[in-house]
DNA sequence: CTCAGTGTTCAGTG
DNA sequence: TCACTGAACACTGA
């Protein structure tokens, strides 16, 4: 479930385990759609027994820094992960690549439906998507004022400009129905004719709901019970809040947006 | 058997 | 060029 908070989980998992050490090993396999702009073979070769200097993230994008490029680029699609582990047994299934560092750590990369993309490049940050993010909330909250210039320029709805990468690079599906319903703000409002206090609304709620999510480390189980999240899933007609609000379902931005109208106006 | 889906990108339109 | 919309992509699981 890649959103922001996930990957910045994934992230800090890798720079806890692989970051400074060196890689012994990699296994990859082959996967023509998920290896990218390399193969398989290409991307385990570029990576043997290099050191893993940073592992860095942007939006929903991840790379590392090693002390030789090119660098790998990893991005988790709709059904990607990382997972960190000892040994074979333990291997998680649909993996795409694995790293085996020099003391015997083993990081993975899993991807269920192929949607996701394992890249080599130079500099990641240099060549799109990552050049063309817009800011990333978590690591450079833009000022009131920008929020409000770069709503005031958009008639689309609130939800699509939420989604909108250039926006608030890392913001997905459900972080995105998170803050609407707790800025208590209709999805489908356009951009350009939301109040400046709704604007700061949304600014503040970004960051409250990116920081709470990755303080527990993405882990759904200890989001807050009054989150719209524990609710929003499965399309269920009879849905509602922890407060009893009426879930409706309805598809806004060319996503299925979950919002309770008698709440978000 | 059908369909939705936590993401991105591209074609078509205005 | 840009803003916007809708479809396509791949695959699993409900």
């Amino acid at each position: 479930m890649p959103e922001l908070a996930e990957v910045e989980t994934w992230r800090r998992l890798a720079e806890d385990h692989v970051a400074g050490k060196r890689i012994a090993k990699v296994h990859a396999f082959k996967d023509e759609i998920v290896f990218d702009n390399t193969t398989h073979t290409r991307f385990a070769r570029a990576l043997k027994d290099r050191q893993i200097d940073a592992v860095l993230r942007k939006g929903k994008h991840l790379w590392m820094t090693l002390d030789k490029q090119p660098f790998p680029y990893f991005h988790f699609g709709m059904s990607g992960s990382f997972h960190v582990y000892r040994n074979e047994q333990q291997r998680p299934t649909y993996l795409k690549t694995e790293l085996i560092m020099d003391d015997g750590t083993r990081l993975g990369y899993r991807n269920v439906r192929r949607i996701g993309k394992v890249r080599l490049h130079e500099d990641p940050t240099a060549v799109p998507p990552i050049s063309k993010l817009g800011p990333d909330p978590y690591l450079e909250l833009p000022s009131n004022q920008w929020f409000i210039e770069f709503l005031g320029k958009r008639k689309a709805p609130i939800k699509a400009v939420l989604l909108d990468q250039k926006f608030a690079a890392g913001v997905g599906n459900w972080i995105a129905d998170e803050v609407l319903y707790q800025a208590k703000i209709h999805p489908a409002k356009k951009a350009n004719v939301l109040s400046d206090a709704e604007i700061k609304t949304i600014r503040t709620k970004i960051r409250s709901i990116i920081k709470k999510a990755v303080d527990v480390s993405a882990d759904a189980e200890r989001f807050p019970s009054n989150w719209l999240f524990h609710h929003r899933w499965g399309k269920n007609a009879e849905a509602r809040t922890a407060k009893g609000e009426a879930i409706t379902f309805e598809t806004i931005g060319g996503r299925t947006t979950a919002y309770v109208p008698a709440i978000q106006k």
